[in-house]
DNA sequence: GATGAATGAGATTTCATTCAT
DNA sequence: CATGAATGAAATCTCATTCAT
């Protein structure tokens, strides 16, 4: 497994124009990759399911970890930007949006981002989880990427009085454990292939209570 | 992987004497399968760093496969059962302890239970999202065995006033979220060796807040 | 490997134009089956050092071992009647040349041709050292050829007393291996870029020293 | 290819017993190698030619690179020691052993090695001229060895004013030249299964007179 | 109970070659 | 003339499993 993998996300490009066989190449992938992870997933099969020669993985790709690198991290490049301006937007756009519904917006915006990357998303939990390598690369990229445009976020609310006065990192971690369990949950134990609304309010309302600022009047 | 889990966990006889050797073995077997995952740890492996025969592995346990259960299903055997009778003690005990006592305890039982069997939790929870057979077989478990206990302790809490009126298999799921939230954050992808009381007391307040109802007078 | 080299030498024409991308082609082939070995050298790779495509490898030589051969041959051509005409032009002009001046003019000139052409005499070598099919082929070619124009030669230098009296096959076994060994030691091992003069004139010393006639008077 | 040969040569332990299928199998790889080249000969046809499954192979030697190293490891061990000790008791024991007497014995004494060693010797020479990476690590280790006891010898003869008053350094690298292609080029080129004395007889006449004082008296 | 030599099925990888454009 | 996508056969390598001792 490579080394440089921010390098490698910086520099890659996934825009070259794919043939039909590497279409369905990448998505076979994706999908084994998905259901039965990939180290219980053979190139032999990938090909065969993909109607595509086992030789064609190996003069795109070179190895089975770069195919495995080829679906993640076109999906993590996407992941962040898209997040933050987006996000942002929203935000900005409407100055007075409250917590709880900014917090809505979040959950339904990432909900929805991800049950349409469904398996792309469970491809890169199970390999962040059961891969050592992946995961040492993977994660630092994560937490500091993410908490890059939610502080400040979650600092507006804190000023504005909405928000529990604790230490924004700590709110984070919090949050993180919230979103990241019913995300993680819905989509790999329970394979949901949509999430109820209702429990997106659940979860925002355990949210918003959970850490309302208890002095706060509306 | 065996069709027949609940038979197996129910017949095994984990209580077998080990000579130093079996010992030695299993113990490598669980560091090397929670730290780089079942599949990608091979039986030559194992052995070599047990300083045991790979021949001894399948007297033993015959296939990899059920040298991966003889890991995990005494686990599971010891998991709930303790949780059961320990929990209800506690609440039977002190007929009056309040549902932020009972969120605290039971959060810091079961973070001290498996942060003392953290190899194996990771094992269990790397392999249920990795492998789909035994997902189907040891998932089903889990969600009837659960609830078996924390419904009546929840509808209790319900019924004194003190938890949100919803219904409990919400309020389950609720729960279920923010707890495996947070310790399959904290054990597998912080890698803690423990967790600060000040997580847990955060975790705590969250949810006793997220999920209290507003009319309780205490 | 084809069966019939001789024909193949024979008839081929290598004097056809080549266009820009056919040079850097073959070029390119010489340099890395010199470095590497022609089995160590994929046509891939060849293709991308070139700046060509792999297709054109094939519908230039229609396979990898017409492509060596197409290295080798032309140089083989070369070899010989060169190494004829230049030499006997030389012994003849001078018709009172000396063995020892002989020797050294056929050294300083085979030399010279082989750092020249270094890293095709690289290639003839390592193949035909390594390639019994190329060995069984080029071997008889060069036992038939070298002696063709050696003997005359050398018997010329026996009747006037300055050679050894030895059969004159014993005496070309001599020249051929310590010239042979000499330029492959220095060509192949110790991958000289020019042979010193010093070391061509201690084999000269050697060899003149080694093969004179005792009693000659000069 | 290792980068550490010289560690290797030292520490490898080759009298490990083996089983007569390990003993089969290596036999097998030296014949076919020195036939045909290690990178033509397939692990497959070793195998299948051996009468043993490749699966072995790979676990004794873990890699095919690694089962050409244990080829030629010990052969190397074997070659320079040998040369010392034999050759310096022969001159010691004979105070005043002629350098042409030296020379012969030097050259029956390892024209027998080799011979009784063939194939190996081919496996040696092949690769060390075939593979950049083999050449980098074994010729440094023969250039230190060799000279250590040969230029000793050479400069004895020299005092006793039977050679030639030139730099040991060039002598060796003449005796170098002559006895290398003298070995080479009649096992590999040739492929004699034996070295006519007459052969060698010739080549201690061409180097005892090329090398001569010529004002010593007998 | 324990070993470790040996296997064979299958996984990954390499690579010469074909072919439509 | 030239490309490069695609192939399939064969090569290297991995690994769970068997078995004689």
């Amino acid at each position: 497994m490579s080394n440089h993998i921010f390098d490698i996300i910086l520099a890659q490009d996934f825009t070259k124009l794919k043939t039909e066989k590497q279409q369905r190449l990448i998505e076979t992938a994706i999908k084994l990759f998905a259901e039965k992870g990939y180290a219980n997933t053979s190139t032999a099969e990938i090909a065969k399911v993909a109607g595509v020669s086992e030789g064609l993985i190996f003069k795109q790709y070179g190895t089975k970890d770069r195919l495995l690198l080829s679906v993640i991290l076109p999906f993590i490049k996407d992941l962040f930007p898209v997040m933050a301006n987006e996000m942002l937007s929203e935000i900005i756009s409407e100055d007075t949006i409250s917590f709880e519904q900014f917090l809505r917006n979040l959950l339904i915006n990432r909900a929805l981002f991800i049950t349409e990357n469904k398996e792309i998303f469970q491809v890169v939990v199970k390999e962040v989880i059961y891969n050592e390598d992946l995961k040492r690369e993977l994660l630092p990229y994560f937490f500091t990427k993410i908490p890059l445009f939610l502080t400040d976020v979650l600092e507006q609310f804190k000023e504005r009085g909405e928000l529990i006065h604790l230490p924004t990192e700590r709110i984070f971690k919090m949050l993180f454990t919230v979103i990241g369990g019913f995300l993680v949950s819905r989509l790999l134990l329970m394979e949901n292939h949509i999430i109820p609304d209702e429990e997106i309010e659940d979860i925002v309302q355990l949210v918003v209570n959970g850490l309302k600022n208890k002095q706060f009047v509306e």
